[in-house]
DNA sequence: AAGCGGAGTAAAGATTTGTAAAAGCCAGAG
DNA sequence: CTCTGGCTTTTACAAATCTTTACTCCGCTT
């Protein structure tokens, strides 16, 4: 049910976790790199990073403050020492707990539970649950992160569906290229990054015109996109007399 | 958390303000000129902005209007006259609510709250704003950035449509070249600068002649365009029945 | 009526966007 | 460790769109 990703570049320490944890009912997705994990870790896909601190290309510490900066996934973290201070600066930067290496796996499962517990009691109250968008003939679910037209499935990558995501969630209005650079690829836009227009094309072709022969998403010209998201229509046409 | 933008030129109002506002867990950023606040405001880094009708550079009705030109962040009027006709005005320009000097700091704080709250929920997927414009034959949709005449659909590239939408919002009012660069090109008009004529000569063409063989834009020399707008008629001109 | 500066617009020139294809990345499978 | 397949990013060039140029024409002033 809850799907978990392993942030750690020990490639074997990632299937032995998996092996304990996938009998417990737990989904899990490894990757090894700091930079990737990143990117994994703000898809919202997970109900809890299990973290490295020792990564080869990232520090630990600095992706957990970069999830920190987008999202309060929890986030359990792993050190090879087991030193006191990492303790200490982890959990200040935001981690939910601190696991020393070498550790006992049952362990590990324990204490995943244990979070999820927590952070369910607190979520349960306050963050209302993502609703599914439907905008023209489109509707995405965020919760199982799928999108259909008319009701048929469409299959979009995981890039593919965040930009969806970004444009749908403001359908009807600009959405600037640098936000959705920001949003979808966590990263700064540089003048000539056109990954966004890429994405926006293959995401076209995924979706085909709507009803009108038109496309869902529209380019504004030295600005960004904009998903068309046709008026509620009341056919009166109400112009300029009444007021209030 | 959220930022909130003081626009007064009254210092000690400022500090009150922000006093008031801080424990409640705002942050607070205070100018005290009609110019500067309106960069400001344009940052895109406000929740909510606070603006004085009454500013010594220029008049808040103003500043605004200008805002609004090219951003929908929620704004609350503060003014010393506590006529209905301001408030009239301002709602009309775009404000989202209207409060007279002297008010109860408690008061500011629970309406800014209360808009926040307001237009969280419109955020979050539910409906927005911008309305389709109908003026003449021609309607134009913000929300999918399509415009029909005689709901026949024209097809405009992206600055033509920000052109006509420009001229549509203010129609029948001549809305001077420099406005319209400003808020169409994004850009501060330079004398010789005759981007705005191409484009309206493009406009035109695709829009031909309204129903009384004139153009629908009219230039005025020496300082902009118009859009006719066929009568202040209180009644519904979709038919063109016998009109004299 | 002639002159002047603003406005219309075709066409050339400059930018921005669409998109196919190549290159890069990376987790998972031999 | 290497190979493989799925994704993402970059590259490259064509197409679309915007700006500037360069007239021509028009309206107002003298």
């Amino acid at each position: 049910m809850d799907r978990i990703l392993i942030i750690d570049d020990d490639v074997e320490l990632c299937s032995l976790v998996s092996e304990y944890l996938l009998p417990e009912g737990f989904q899990v997705e490894a990757v090894h790199q700091g930079n990737r994990g990143l990117d994994r870790a703000l898809s919202g896909e997970h109900a809890l990073v299990v973290l490295d601190v020792m990564l080869p290309n990232m520090n630990g510490f600095e992706v957990l403050r970069r999830i920190r900066d987008k999202s309060r996934v929890p986030v359990l973290l792993l050190t090879a020492r087991g030193e006191d201070v990492d303790r200490i600066v982890g959990l200040e930067i935001g981690a939910d707990d601190y696991l020393p290496k070498p550790f006992n796996p049952r362990e590990l499962v324990a204490r995943i539970r244990a979070i999820l517990r927590r952070t369910r009691a607190t979520e349960r109250g306050s963050v209302p649950p993502e609703q599914i968008l439907h905008v023209s003939d489109i509707e995405l679910d965020p919760g199982t992160r799928t999108v259909r037209q008319n009701g048929k499935h469409v299959e979009l990558t995981s890039v593919e569906f965040n930009l969806l995501h970004a444009l749908l969630r403001e359908a009807g209005r600009v959405v600037p290229r640098e936000r959705l650079v920001d949003i979808v690829l966590s990263r700064k836009f540089s003048p000539f990054d056109r990954s966004i227009d890429m994405h926006v094309s293959k995401i076209r072709k995924k979706l085909g015109d709507s009803e009108g022969g038109m496309d869902h998403i529209k380019t504004v010209r030295g600005v960004g996109y904009i998903f068309a998201r046709p008026q509620p229509q009341a056919d009166a046409v109400k112009s300029e007399s009444s007021r209030s």
